[in-house]
DNA sequence: TTAACTGCTTAACAATTAGTTAATATTGTA
DNA sequence: TACAATATTAACTAATTGTTAAGCAGTTAA
């Protein structure tokens, strides 16, 4: 049973840096992602649905910048995080950036250390926010705040670990949550059920929604789509 | 419950400010806390969930306004009231600074009678639109103001713990709190009770109300909701 | 000062529900 | 088809919550 790598993609013109980066960053337990300009960059992160993006300011094609500014138009990574490598003292890049939506600066030269714990940081960060989102597609809306779910405004009472697994899948329409990982996110690393207790629980989920919107791919896992 | 100070976290990287500020806040009665850079304000102020917020402009790791910007995005601290110190005439970080949601700018060199009369009554603010404010829902009236609940125009008699919770349960209506959560706003971060105790005083509510308006979310905790 | 009262907490137990498993049926696919 | 993966069901058990009564501390009134 193995944990999935969170997955970074860095993008930067200049193959020492990448290298140094993607070095450290693996040696941390990333999954690293490489693009060599700006396109690339948008190209790799539509495709790969990174974890976290990391843009150098000066790329061919587009800048770091006009990336962000581009990924955060897509629904599917607005939420990504995103570190921008600038020039030391380059303010200008710094307000541009806040603007675009970039969550960080780190400035070059890189400390390989600094840079791990910014992700790292950022990262966790992150999660802890995403959690109170409601998520709302054709007529269902699942609010964690209010740990509810309606489906055309009927209200489905489901319990915990139910509305845990649900809103897991449904936070990313269509993608295919493999069973280690749901195991993972939903009931913790440390703790072990047997393999039927997934199914149960999203035979029971099934039920109460009343309509059909996990999918099961067969000895892949199970995904949410309607 | 114990009437506790307020806490102030201040953020700055000039030793010298920090000093006069936590001074002169100091001897007007609040509970400081002190950073010395953005990071390490950002963790401070995840860590002990300060009243309010002290953020100078130009610090090391993270500007003052990024700063703001992460912390509005991180549940607990959503409405904590952010003060900005900037340079005199600083017009872009006065704009960047209200974007990414500060309550109050102070200008350097600061006053320190001004900065206590504007953290005063900025905590009055916040204050006032939090505490004092009557709820109503179909016919239910919880006013904390008279410290008054009715029910049809039919007096419910509630002690004062009964009253806290019901009318922290009502402040988000549906929202569901979880048990630390109404631990920590009813009782207080350091008052240690047994689990059954919020139960108890749920129970009493329930019998009192005679309508069902709070709902149990079995591992979760409770929610007002009729 | 005592007695009566009030509000809060606790402890013990009951009731309920969520979560898990295990056994069996069904499905999908090489 | 045969096999492995998933679905279904019901039974079990572990965890959480509900309920009640009793005790304690503080307050009030006689």
């Amino acid at each position: 049973m193995q944990k999935e790598l969170k997955k970074i993609l860095i993008a930067d013109d200049e193959p020492d840096i990448l290298e140094i980066l993607s070095y450290n960053l693996q040696k941390s337990g990333f999954e690293i992602y490489l693009a060599n300009d700006g396109n690339e960059a948008i190209y790799q992160a539509q495709k790969i649905s990174p974890d976290l993006i990391i843009l150098d300011v000066m790329m061919p094609n587009k800048s770091g910048i006009e990336v962000c500014r581009i990924l955060r138009k897509d629904t599917n990574l607005k939420e990504t995080p995103i570190i921008i490598l600038t020039a030391i003292n380059d303010e200008q890049t710094h307000i541009f950036g806040l603007e675009s939506g970039a969550d960080d600066f780190i400035n070059k030269p890189i400390s390989p250390k600094l840079l791990v714990s910014r992700v790292n940081s950022l990262l966790r960060r992150i999660n802890k926010n995403q959690n109170d989102s409601k998520i709302e597609f054709e007529g269902i809306c699942i609010d964690p705040e209010k740990f509810l779910v309606t489906h055309n405004n009927k209200i489905i009472t489901l319990a915990k670990k139910e509305f845990e697994l649900l809103y897991l899948l449904a936070s990313k329409y269509g993608k295919v949550f493999l069973r280690d990982e749901i195991l993972i996110k939903v009931w913790g690393k440390d703790v072990i059920v047997g393999d039927r207790t997934i199914d149960v629980h999203v035979r029971k989920i099934r039920q109460k929604m009343e309509i059909d919107c996990i999918t099961t791919v067969k000895g892949v896992g199970y995904k949410f789509e309607l």
